[in-house]
DNA sequence: ACGCTTCAATGAAACGCTTCAATGAAGCGC
DNA sequence: GCGCTTCATTGAAGCGTTTCATTGAAGCGT
């Protein structure tokens, strides 16, 4: 009922230390354990902070400590379920540590992407977790990495030597081609993102390889964005020409469901008249129809573990880079099946 | 070429005052335009500041301005694209205006949702945005949003006298119903996710209205959650009745694709033997087979309309409440059609 | 009871900015 | 040329913490 009549400003530190009968320094020391205080004194300090409603000031903290306890995640677009669960992934373990995660949606572009990292960097973020957009600024990169903590995540910008997480590629996209082959498939057509990202490289590596070591012949191999338009368009193309392939590898789940979408539109049926595999196993490759086969990659885990790179990086546990490495899977679904199987 | 010896600190105000020849304080009010500066000294300053690479600490500037110029954007659920393209564009007016997002999933978690709430607190967000989880704190929300500018964006708690933007979500359901009336259904059901939150209350009501208006009979109405999951659930204990209605609302997306999924399986065509609408017209709406009927909500325009919103009231633009309604639009795809066009 | 170390707590100096009162120089009328 | 205001700039105080050197008090052996 009794209501303070000025505006009860938040209590600072002083006034806990005045509320205790202590020093100043004696309540930093109980907040942040940095020294023994006894027991009797560290009573009164805690219960002045109980009546008094004391909440530490980050801000003021973060000033003198030269930590933020904050970091960036810089991603090229959220509204790809790959990322979102990747960040859900990273922001879980980093929460869990009492980092917050600022979010930079970069859109892939290059210039967003250098604006997002100069202001986390003004910011005074502790690391950053970025996954580069395709005409990511190398040198800017590498300079930003030289001064805050950071960790690559799915795509690597060329001769990166710090942290990284990412899949293994070339695998991955072997593992699609191998299922293609043992279901008879003879002549595939790989579409792809933006070929300067270093996914959609070593996609297109695993690619060829596989394709050498199954004796399989590629009908066309082309490039674009890692968007459903991309995709499609791409696939349009493909399906224009008099040698269609019996198969098809999309280096991401968007551009496998455009491939659904542009061969449903032409009337051409998968699978009987074209398999289709896709990358990454975003949740909605199991709800189109056909339900798409894919190479799964475990998002939310690679973002939990670039954070836990980071944080180890940030308790100071390791000098040195390191690099996880997650192992793709191939989960055959409805939007494969034998060549010729009409 | 010549390279300090000492670990090169980044530069303070004070170095560049040192550097230019003038105090602190003119080097504030140059950066902050807080004084006029006569354009000589200005100039050396400016140079200075080139010279030595200076930034401003946002940290120090923090301390004694009380703003952090950074928001908290909580969210139950990254995952959903719905929720992803309202924090892009939130996100993106944000940046615009200076602000970094620091975002919390909460995974429709009290508890979760609270911490962060409490978190963003301690670190001096000037202002949130918040899509509360299904059974929100409301007290502890109405404690916080007293104490820092707080938007609610889609889902709203019961007595929220704050600013927000919601969809209509009367109408909208109300436009669903319509839509299958006109199709000739007489028997819909609904499938609905947290009764508790205003959304899913709300299309509920506009389902029951609307069947009213349109003399239809409703053969069901159940809820659970806003997921997939509980979509399917519902969904086959749906199927399995006697009394099958025709068509079927969602009131999501997510929901809605369940209800897809769970007719294929139990082998009930659709839209042949069952019409399927949705609600939100997330990106795959579209990319599913049958491609699905949706009442559309525009979720960048919600979050952008929420940031600017709260940039208002950050300005001090506005003191009064202010509410911004979006005007849902039915998408009408391939998962309806007449009813028993068999 | 004396000097010695050990221990808990203190006071003051940062951290890098903003801001406000104070200062001295310049400009003005007469 | 005198007091007056106006103007650009300065110096110092303060934002809410951490931290480091310092201080008394207590504990120890002799």
């Amino acid at each position: 009922m009794a209501q303070a009549t000025a505006a009860a400003k938040t209590p600072t530190m002083q006034d806990v230390a005045n509320a205790a009968g202590v020093s100043l320094g004696t309540v930093s020391h109980v907040l942040s354990e940095s020294r023994y205080v006894r027991p009797h004194t560290r009573a009164r300090v805690e219960s002045a902070i109980q009546d008094l409603g004391f909440r530490p000031n980050r801000v003021a903290r973060a000033l003198v400590r030269r930590r933020t306890n904050t970091v960036g995640v810089v991603l090229p677009d959220i509204a790809n379920p790959f990322f979102a669960e990747l960040a859900r992934g990273a922001e879980d373990v980093l929460g869990e540590a009492d980092y917050a995660a600022v979010l930079g949606n970069s859109d892939n572009d290059p210039e967003k992407e250098r604006r997002y990292l100069a202001n986390f960097s003004d910011r005074g973020v502790d690391g950053m977790i970025v996954a580069i957009a395709a005409k990511a600024d190398r040198d800017e990169l590498r300079e930003r990495a030289s001064r805050v903590p950071t960790v690559a995540v799915d795509r690597v910008v060329p001769g990166w030597a710090g942290d990284r997480v990412v899949g293994d590629n070339v695998t991955g996209m072997g593992l699609a081609v191998e299922h293609l082959a043992r279901l008879g498939h003879k002549r595939l057509a790989l579409i792809n993102g933006e070929i300067a990202l270093s996914t959609a490289m070593e996609r297109r590596i695993g690619f060829v390889r596989a394709l050498d070591l199954n004796r399989l012949e590629a009908v066309s191999l082309t490039d674009g964005a890692f968007t459903f338009e991309s995709g499609f368009k791409q696939a349009v193309e493909l399906l224009q020409r008099d040698d269609r392939p019996t198969a098809v590898c999309a280096a991401n789940d968007l551009l496998a469901l455009a491939v659904l979408a542009a061969a449903d539109e032409r009337g051409c049926r998968v699978p009987e008249d074209l398999s289709v595999v896709g990358y990454d196993d975003i949740a909605y490759a199991k709800l189109v129809s056909p339900s798409l086969s894919t190479v799964r990659q475990p998002a939310y885990d690679m973002g939990s573990a670039a954070a836990h790179l980071l944080l180890e990086r940030l308790r100071g546990l390791r000098r040195t880079s390191k690099r996880v490495v997650m192992k793709p899977e191939l989960v055959a679904r409805a939007s494969t099946g034998p060549r010729g199987a009409r």
